[in-house]
Parts: structure tokens; C-alpha cells; sequence
DNA sequence: CGCCGTGTTGATCTCACTCAAGTGCGGTGG
DNA sequence: CCACCGCACTTGAGTGAGATCAACACGGCG
């Protein structure tokens, strides 16, 4: 997988839903990044701090996560590479999430000064960030509904449904199979469950033929009927119009 | 209640949180709203509409909900005079939940060609809206970790205790007493649950003293140990340093 | 070799759901 | 003015999905 070019991952990223001048990108190369890497279960931001730089995966999965008093872990939502984990850290105080590696990580840095710089010259690309922010919103709506009306296998289907699809828009996952280094653990802590009933669900979902899924490795099987017993519609996902897609739209109607 | 300004309920809410310059002001005010009623259980925008307007709540509660396959209806956040519910309209062609009124509420809608307009010429504008999109993924998140690792009890505890600081923030509450025009249908599929289990949970919050709740008003008679029931933890609400402080830390820093 | 983390299985328990019936109130119409 | 209706709320009984606790298998690693 292509981490060698950390810019690209961002640009290619924002370039999904979001038209940029060619200023723009020079502006986002210019980006000074610092690479690190994120074994299993490391926490990259703590929750509570407050920090000065925002975070890039490159490759391999974040989350987002926090302890409910006298619970176990809940995650909010994961990242794969070209999302920015912790956008919010760029315009609010605190980081109210923790930011963990599920399985080993590499990341990109982008000090908030840097990002500041390059937002204020550019109402574009503040843009294109609001716009990535917006679909972070609707994502997170899904989990809520996700977590409040739907039971655990239809959960664990929704979730791995979600993950297939953004690995695929970034090239990760193909034929709806992928390498994912979460454990049971970590689907369980992101759907609400506890991690021995996610191992049931897991074991029913293999053996209803949906899913194959050894050692750190998943094949969907069968989309149809997982995405129907998951209530899973891409839509979310993929609607968002690019710019590009509105202005053909205006042209059309003109 | 004041509805009678509009444009201040925005400005105010931008204002907690943003900077605003006088020319940006003048710009809020001269976005032309049109102001409309809603009956309870009316639906605001549609499920899979695109829409050409933004909704801000004047008076009353809006809640962004969906309806699970085969399941019950699922609220996945509310909004209160001053916000605005479907900013993601704005860049993204269609809504991915639907927006509804709980009890009777007052909106005044914004179409985004002015908005887009006043937005071009301020970066500062853009920012405070983006900034409150982030603030709302902050919100969304904690509700992942309400449905996803909190009893019942606790779920309930935590939407009050979120309904009460968020109604005070804009005058609405005063001693944490506040009328509150939601059924207990709503507080059910608010938190995940049955309306059933939601009745004798509240039931139960009222004989521990904590709340007492009769015909559309609630009063807090424990803060503290709700806070406590509920997990709840108000810094995400109120945090975010406004761009003024910003500065005063920058200032004492340097 | 022993340890630890991950996955697996079994038994028991409980919180919350469903179904069903009943109360009380506010509004409507005769 | 009263009868009726509908909606929100309330209560009870039976059921079930998922939690908890505990033990064990397996593989990688120091």
C-alpha cells in the first residue's frame, strides 16, 4: 500500500467531493507533515487534551473512542486512510475522544498553524474541510441509529458494510474483501456489544455464509444480504455531489 | 420567549462561540428568513430531500430522526432555538434524515444562495458555521457513547441533563427548570429504548427525587446526582473557546 | 517453556422488549 | 352540558436478547 506520498492520501481525499484550483493543491503539498507510526491499541491523541495538530491516517485504522462511567469502551467512529481523525482539535480546545490505533497505524501530522495558513488563503479548501466535517456528521448520525434501533447482528453487519465501502472508495478493499486489523474486541467496542456476544454474531454471520473472516482478513461473501440485514444503503456515503457534479448540473439545467 | 428578531437568535448562537466583525453582523442580518409554524410531530424536511434552505429553530425543538428497518423510529439529535438543524443540507445535495418538530416549534428557513453568498465574502462567517458543524459531531458522538454503553436509566438521565445545559445556554432554563414539549415517545426514541421502559424509568427518576417532570415541564431537583446518574459531563458544551479568548490565551502567552 | 492476548464455549441471570389492558385528560360534536 | 373519542401515560405478565462470569484452546513472543 502507498504510504510513500503522505499528500496525496489528503488531496485525493478532499478531490472526492471538493474541486480544487491548482494553487489549492500546491497549498496542501506545502503542508509541512510528520509521519509516525501506531502500534495495536496505542492512543494517538489522549482524550482531554488539547492539541496543535491535526491528524492524517495513511494506513491502517484510528478510532475514536471514550470509556462510559462503569462501562466498557465505546468507539464513535473509525478512520481509514485519507480521513482526518480529529479535525475538530483544529477549532475547538479540547479533544472530548480519544484517538487510538485499531491494529498498527501510520499517520501524518499537520500542524494547526500550517492548516490555518493554508485555510485562511484558501476559501476552497476551508471548504472542502467544512464539507469533509458535514459527511462526518451524517456518518455519525447512521451510527446513532445503527446503535439505538438495530440488534447485534444487524450491528456487526451495518459496521462491516460501512468499513467495505470506505476502504473501497480508497482503494483498500476489493471484490468486498479487505485486510482489517481490528480484533473482535474492537467490533464490539463499536457496536455497543459485549465482545463474547460480538463473537457469537461473528461465528452466525460466517456460518450463514455472508462473511469469511480469519485472522485479521474479511471477505463479504454476499453484499446483498449482508447490506439488507445490516439496513445498510450507501447512499451516505457517496452522494455528496462534487462541486464539479453541481456545476454540470447547473449547465444541464442551463 | 423572544421570536420576534430572528436573525439575533443566530447571531447570539454564533456569537457564544465566534468573533463576529460588524460588517459579518450586518451580513447575518441582511439574510432574508422566512418564518414558519410547525404543529408537533410535523415533518420540517423530508427524508431524502435536497434542499435549498437552511433551518433555524426559533422556538420549540426540531430532531433529526430515522426509522430503522423493522424497527421503531430512532431520534438522533434535537435542536434548540439558535440552532440551526440541517447545515449539512448546505453542502451535501440530500439529507440523509429526516427533521421534525417535537411539539409545536418555530423555524425560520435561510435559503443557501444567500447564505452561500454571505459566506464568500466572509471567511470568518464560514468558519463560525464550520465550527459549529464541529461542535455538532462532538454532540453526535456522545450520544454513540449514550446508546451504546449506557442503561436505560442513565440514557434518560443524560438527555436531560444535555436538553437542560443547552436550553440555559440561550436563556431557556432557568434553575434548571424548563418546559419542554416532547412526549415520552420521544424521550424513548431519543435514548434507544421502548416507550414502554422510558415511562418506568421516568417514573423511577421522579420517585429518587431527581426530577419532577408533569405535562411538559421538567425541573432538575438533583443536578448533581442526575449529572452524576447520567454520566453527564457539560465541558463538551461549553469548552470551545470563543476566538476572543483564543486570543486573551495568546496574549497571556506571549 | 511459560505467558499473554485473542478467540471460543457454556451456564446463568437480568434488563429491557412485546403484548395487552386500563386510566385520565383535553378536545369535539351532538 | 355531557358523551365520546383519541392520545399520552400507566401498569402487569411473559419473553427474549444480550450481559456476566468462568473456563479453556490456540498461537506468537520473550
Amino acid at each position: 500500500m502507498e504510504i510513500g506520498r503522505p499528500h496525496s492520501r489528503l488531496l485525493l481525499r478532499l478531490e472526492r467531493f471538493s474541486d480544487l484550483s491548482l494553487d489549492d493543491r500546491q497549498r496542501l503539498f506545502n503542508l509541512p507533515l510528520k509521519v509516525a507510526n501506531y502500534s495495536a491499541d496505542e492512543e494517538v491523541v489522549a482524550h482531554g487534551d488539547s492539541s496543535s495538530r491535526c491528524t492524517l491516517v495513511l494506513s491502517g485504522f484510528l478510532c475514536s473512542h471514550r470509556t462510559a462511567a462503569g462501562s466498557r469502551r465505546q468507539i464513535t467512529s473509525f478512520f481509514v486512510p485519507g480521513d482526518v481523525a480529529d479535525l475538530p482539535s483544529f477549532y475547538l480546545p479540547r479533544v472530548h475522544f480519544g484517538i487510538r490505533a485499531l491494529g498498527p497505524a501510520v499517520v501524518a501530522f499537520m500542524p494547526h498553524s500550517s492548516l490555518r495558513e493554508a485555510l485562511d488563503r484558501s476559501p476552497a479548501l476551508a471548504q472542502a474541510f467544512w464539507r469533509e466535517t458535514l459527511m462526518q456528521t451524517t456518518v455519525l448520525q447512521e451510527w446513532i441509529v445503527n446503535l439505538g434501533r438495530r440488534d447485534a447482528i444487524a450491528r456487526i453487519a451495518h459496521v462491516l458494510c460501512e468499513l467495505a465501502v470506505r476502504l473501497q472508495a480508497v482503494g483498500l478493499a476489493r471484490e468486498f474483501s479487505f485486510s482489517m486489523s481490528w480484533t473482535q474486541m474492537d467490533v464490539a467496542d463499536a457496536s455497543g456489544i459485549s465482545n463474547v456476544h460480538a463473537n457469537r454474531i461473528i461465528q452466525e454471520l460466517r456460518q450463514l455464509g455472508l462473511v469469511e473472516w480469519d485472522n485479521k482478513h474479511v471477505k463479504i461473501r454476499d453484499w446483498d444480504a449482508l447490506a439488507r440485514l445490516g439496513d445498510f444503503n450507501d447512499d451516505y456515503l457517496k452522494c455528496p455531489v462534487t462541486l464539479r457534479e453541481d456545476r454540470a448540473l447547473c449547465g444541464q439545467k442551463a
